[in-house]
DNA sequence: ACTTGATATGCAACAATATGCATAACAAAT
DNA sequence: ATTTGTTATGCATATTGTTGCATATCAAGT
C-alpha cells in the first residue's frame, strides 16, 4: 500500500519513467521507501491497469521503449483516500532484537562484529542526512509549512540514528 | 528468516505446543517480533519438515491433538549459522515517512488524528517498559552479562519511543 | 439457557518482498 | 579490442506476511 502510495506522490508532482523512478528511489526516496527496480516496474504496471496511472509509450530506436507514467484522477483519489485513513499500529519486527534476544548463542565475536557493521552504516546515514540538511535546510527558520515536512522527517531522522550510535557505543563498552 | 530464528531460540530454552509459543509471542517477545497465529503454526510445521524441530503428537479426548515441539541438533546448527553471520542493511520503510513525503496532500487534521494515535501508541509502548523494567531490572548493577542483554534491548527501545514521542510534540506544536 | 473468552489447531487466497535470470545498446576507460 | 558502468526494461520463482474462514471443547459470567 505505502509503495504504491510513494509511486503516486512522486509522480503526481513529476510524470516519469520506470527508471526515472528508480533514481528517485535511490535519491530522494532512499530515506522514506526501499523498492528494487523489479518492484517498481511491476508495481507500476499494476497501477496503470488499476488506471491510478496513465502512460504514454514513447518508441525508441534500437532499445526497449520508454513508458513515462502520471497520475490519473482515480490516482488522486487513490492517494488522498490513503492519506486521511489512520496507519494502525505498526508491527514489531527487529532482526536485531531477535539476535540479542539469543544472547546465549550469540558468539561475542560475531556481537562484536555485528555492533561495528552496523555503527557503519549508521553513521554513513547520518552523514548522508547532514548533506541533506546543509544542502536543502540550512536556514530553518525561512522554510514555508510545505518545506517543514521534509525537515521534520529528516530531524526525526537524525535523532533516531543518534539514539541508535549512542546505544551501540554503550553496548560495546559494556561487554 | 528471522521468525524462523525466534521460533528456534524460544524452543531451544523451553520445548512447547504452537499455542504455547504464542502466548510467549503475545508476552516476552511482543517487542521482539510480532507473527500471528497462522503463521506461527505453518512456520513450526515448515521447520518441522526441514527437521530443524522434532515434534512429539499428543492426543487429547475431545479436542485437537497438542503438538509439542523441541530444537534438533540442525536447529541449533541453522540457529548459529544465522547469528554467526551479519545481518547486512535493513531497507528502509516507513510508511509515516511516506505520508510526511505526501505533505500537499495531508489534510491537516488527519494528520493530527495520526499523530495522536501514534503517540498514544508510543505511550502505551513505554508503559509497557517500564512495567517490564520494574520487574525484571530493578537493579541494574546486580544483573549477569546474559541478563543484561534483554535489559540493554529494553533500554534501546525506551530511548527510541522517547525520541518518537519528543518529536511528536514538537511537530504538533509546530503546526 | 446463552454468550463470551480461553484453549487448540489449522487451510486457502492474496499481497508484498526478495532473488536470480535475461536482454540490449551506448559511452568511457583500460 | 575489451571490460565496466549506465540506460532501460522486464519475467519467474520463492519466501514472507495478511486476511478471512473453519472447527471444537470447556469454564465463567449474565
Amino acid at each position: 500500500m505505502a509503495l504504491k502510495a510513494v509511486l503516486l506522490i512522486t509522480l503526481q508532482r513529476e510524470p516519469g519513467s520506470g527508471y526515472d523512478v528508480l533514481q528517485r528511489f535511490k535519491t530522494g526516496l532512499a530515506h522514506v521507501w526501499h523498492a528494487s527496480h523489479q518492484q517498481i516496474y511491476r508495481e507500476l504496471d499494476k497501477l496503470h491497469m488499476a488506471e491510478l496511472l496513465s502512460c504514454e509509450t514513447i518508441p525508441q530506436q534500437d532499445r526497449p521503449d520508454r513508458k513515462v507514467y502520471r497520475i490519473t484522477e482515480e490516482g488522486v483519489a487513490f492517494l488522498e483516500t490513503w492519506l486521511a485513513e489512520p496507519l494502525g499500529p505498526q508491527p514489531v519486527r527487529s532482526p536485531l532484537f531477535a539476535k540479542f534476544f539469543a544472547w546465549e548463542r550469540w558468539p561475542d565475536e560475531a556481537r562484536h562484529a555485528e555492533l561495528l557493521a552496523l555503527r557503519e552504516s549508521l553513521n554513513v546515514r547520518l552523514r548522508s542526512y547532514q548533506a541533506i540538511e546543509a544542502t536543502w535546510f540550512a536556514d530553518p527558520a525561512s522554510l514555508t509549512a510545505e518545506e517543514r515536512a521534509p525537515w521534520h522527517t529528516l530531524r526525526l531522522g537524525q535523532r533516531l540514528t543518534q539514539t541508535w550510535l549512542t546505544w551501540i557505543d554503550e553496548v560495546l563498552t559494556d561487554g
